[in-house]
DNA sequence: ACGGAACCGTAACGTACGGTACTGTTCCGA
DNA sequence: TCGGAACAGTACCGTACGTTACGGTTCCGT
């Protein structure tokens, strides 16, 4: 979500600080839960009172953290020039197999870990930042996609956010629980392109209008 | 998973060290993360000596609740009697229903969520305790169903896990990870009705024999 | 009845960590 | 050149919690 605040809070972070959000990334990443405030002022060779004074408390950079990594995710713009049904279903895989490189990246399954941990507790919104931008940005980004199939008559549902959800299942599935809980679930480039090839075409098959659905498509969906 | 190890762990506890682990589970679900050893001894009316004496250390303890509430939800067999399209489908309808009961249910929350922060660090292995009794689990409880529905010439695919996948992404969607991020989703008994029905339906509008799937179905799929 | 094992309640210890205070150094503008 | 702001480095404080130790009590077998 382009949030105001998100944005206004980018902005006024300084190179500086920046590099001691990249640290704190980075010791998410490798050091799992062993990210203390010491920790973060050795990697980013600063001194704690200074990351107090930057970011208030612990929650303060966690939560900068969270929303500077969300705001680079927030690449690709789909345009959507003259769409048929070619043009539809290749956007629609770019957006799966984008979704499942972001969903598999070590950086967000340590976020996602961090919010979730986090949202057992009841201070601190982080889960609600991961939520914003993650599941429902995508699903914001993707809706005129949807409604452009619709109107020119490409694909058929009521409700572009049920329509959405089942397309979040066929893409994610049971990666991102599994890849969470830590499973050593390996997705390479190619597998991230057969299954974002693959969803994209179980949804046009369950969304999109009939004379529009290739029949040599079929073999694709099992 | 049956593991032997899970069932003999199950099998020696007394009653007491029982109601030891209920308290735990209370406490994960209500206090979210402050699940302290005093918090636990006192819920248990309990001393400390003794839940070190019986489980070791915490990890130890936090494996055995983990383990104890996985054999719990080890319920339904759903057999295979004569099997048509409207058995099939109803069965189907079952395991989704059933599915998103346990995992929108505030105990499977805590439990994924303690799972998962534990992931993040190295050492202990309760998520993948929770991976085997939950997502491998359920995925081998509904694969003799698949191949009986394909034995049947009701199904076609060509590999069950893939099959179930497909399942898995269809009934689950966005609902795990929203929860286990703390948005406050709830699903009501008519909600987990209609979406497994949904889910079902969708599945078989993929994968189900296009001479046993009626036209009257297809409504439901949007 | 007796002895010992199991157990409760609690105090105590060690450690890890969030947060604060203080000192010394660098750097920049006047 | 001088003075002060910004910051690194470090010592320090308070607290929370895992873990251990110990005295007192209950319960069970002999």
């Amino acid at each position: 979500m382009a949030d105001p605040a998100t944005d206004r809070q980018a902005e006024a972070l300084t190179p500086r600080q920046l590099a001691v959000l990249d640290a704190v990334l980075g010791l998410m990443v490798e050091k799992g839960d062993q990210l203390t405030m010491a920790a973060v002022a050795r990697r980013a060779s600063c001194s704690k009172e200074t990351l107090y004074k930057w970011f208030g408390d612990r929650d303060g950079l966690l939560t900068a953290t969270v929303q500077w990594q969300a705001s680079k995710v927030r690449a690709g713009n789909y345009d959507r020039q003259k769409l048929d049904a070619l043009s539809l279903r290749d956007s629609l895989i770019r957006f799966a197999a984008n979704w499942l490189e972001v969903i598999s990246s070590p950086t967000s399954i340590a976020l996602n870990r961090l919010a979730i941990s986090h949202a057992a507790t009841r201070e601190s919104n982080l889960g609600g930042i991961v939520l914003a931008n993650g599941r429902f940005a995508i699903g914001e980004r993707l809706r005129p996609l949807l409604e452009a199939g619709r109107e020119a008559g490409l694909l058929d549902f009521d409700d572009p956010e049920t329509a959405f959800r089942s397309f979040f299942g066929l893409v994610g599935r049971d990666v991102q629980i599994r890849l969470l809980l830590g499973d050593a679930l390996k997705l390479s480039g190619v597998e991230i392109e057969r299954d974002a090839a693959r969803a994209a075409d179980q949804f046009l098959a369950l969304h999109g209008r009939a004379e529009h659905v290739p029949q040599k498509w079929r073999p694709l969906l099992r």
